[in-house]
Parts: C-alpha cells; structure tokens; sequence
DNA sequence: ATTAATAGTTTCATTTTAGTAACTATGTTA
DNA sequence: TAACATAGTTACTAAAATGAAACTATTAAT
C-alpha cells in the first residue's frame, strides 16, 4: 500500500487521523499500553470490527504496534509507536480547545454545556 | 438545537471538528474572510451541497460567520468567529505533525510505516 | 432575447461506513 | 462434557455521506 503524501501537511494529518475513532485510540493509548478489551471499554461504543479496522489501519501506517501473546485465551496488546507518540501535541490542543469552548458556547449561543 | 457537551474535552473538539471539511475550511479561513466560491476553489474536490452543509453546521456551532450582501449576483462571505479563530493551534498542531511525518516516511513521498 | 455570474437547493443514485449477530480458535476451569 | 475467556473474522443489513446534474433567483451585459 503506498500513497503520495498531500502538498498540504494538514491533509497528511488529516489523511491518518481524520477518522473519529482513531483520534480517541490514541487519546487511550497516550496512557500507556492497552489491550483490546480495555480500548474497547475505554472508547464505548465502538463495535469490535470497526476497532479492530482502525487498529489495522493504525498499525499500517506506522502509529501502533501489536503485540501478540501466544497465550490462552488470547492475549493482544497495543501500544503507541514514536510515531503515534508525537501526536500528543495535537491531542493536548484538541483537549484545550475542547476545555476552552465549554466556556465561550454560553457567551456565543451556539451549544449547551453540560450541568 | 441543544446538545450536551461530552465529558472529555477531545470529544467535545471532536464533535465540532471532526469532520475532514470542517478542518479544511477553517484551515482556509485562518488567512481570512473567503466567499463561497473562494472556499470551494482552495478546498478543491469538495461539492456545493457538501460545503454548503459544512458551513450551515459550522455557524450553528459558532465557529464561522455568513455575512449575506444584497447584490446581484449573490455575494456570501464567510469568516471565523472568535471561536473558530481559536482552533488555530490545533490546526497549527497538526500542520507541524503532518510536516515531521515526512521525514519519517520515504524520501519519494510515499507513505510508508516508519520505524 | 439570451447569456453570464454567484450562491445556493433539490432529487436521485451510488458509495462508504457502521452495526448486529453468528462463528472461530483453544487451553483452562467447573 | 460443557462453559468461559479473549481477540478476532465473516456475512448480512441499515444508515449516512457523497456525487452529479438539473433547477432557482436576479440583474447586468451582449
């Protein structure tokens, strides 16, 4: 699988995480290392095969690792590469920013923040 | 229209942001007020109905501004609110992420598993 | 009278994405 | 012997996003 990298590195970006669901594996991974059950339980709501897709496709693109056990029953456990590491100042404004707009939507009219 | 926002603040940045258009728009309107063509020129492969819906969500959420002019023919410029303004470090965050990703892939641009 | 320009809307078809449930593997435990 | 646990896969279905094309409105220019 190869790809040409967009002109615009915002669109790299986007072209790796731009998906909903990967953003929060790597919210979880940022933690430290995970098994699928616990990634699965940390990010509710998220059904076995679209994890294990995002997982895959992660892992293709160089931003986890697997790890497999030869245990029963089995036993797989993800973990953030250098790569999927440096992601974390992206994380850390995301979170900012989400922290920060809780207190603009009243002023702005736009959400309700929660209670 | 009236939601509650997520605990975790990376959702709540989700929620408005997620979406792969959103980003690019406000990524076009970080240097300033475009009008509707405009946009859909800098963002390139992206269809009237799909920006038109994208910029109708984005002001409901308060991150841009639809400024109408009574001319003919139709003249609409759009421009970031304070709010939508202040995404710029995650942006920038993300623009800095996409440039470093290209040095830990090939050098012919192709997009391949660092490490 | 016809065409052009801008910023849309509407309809229909297609594609992509996601969800559900059933099924696999296998050593351990009851 | 049967159930349990984990990390999946597969097949089928449903929902959502997208794309393409046609259509609207209005006035100025040709």
């Amino acid at each position: 699988m190869k790809k040409i990298l967009p002109a615009c590195p915002v669109e790299t970006t986007l072209m790796l995480i731009s998906d909903r669901w990967k953003i929060l594996i790597i919210r979880d991974l940022l933690s430290g290392t995970k098994r699928f059950g616990q990634l699965k339980k940390s990010i509710g709501n998220i059904s076995q095969k679209v994890l294990t897709a995002n997982l895959r496709s992660m892992e293709e693109t160089g931003l986890v690792n697997r790890k497999v056990f030869a245990e029963v029953p089995p036993h797989v456990e993800y973990t953030l590469t250098e790569t999927g590491y440096s992601l974390d100042p992206v994380l850390k404004a995301m979170y900012n920013w989400g922290e920060e707009y809780k207190w603009r939507v009243n002023s702005d009219g736009a959400l309700t923040p929660p209670e």
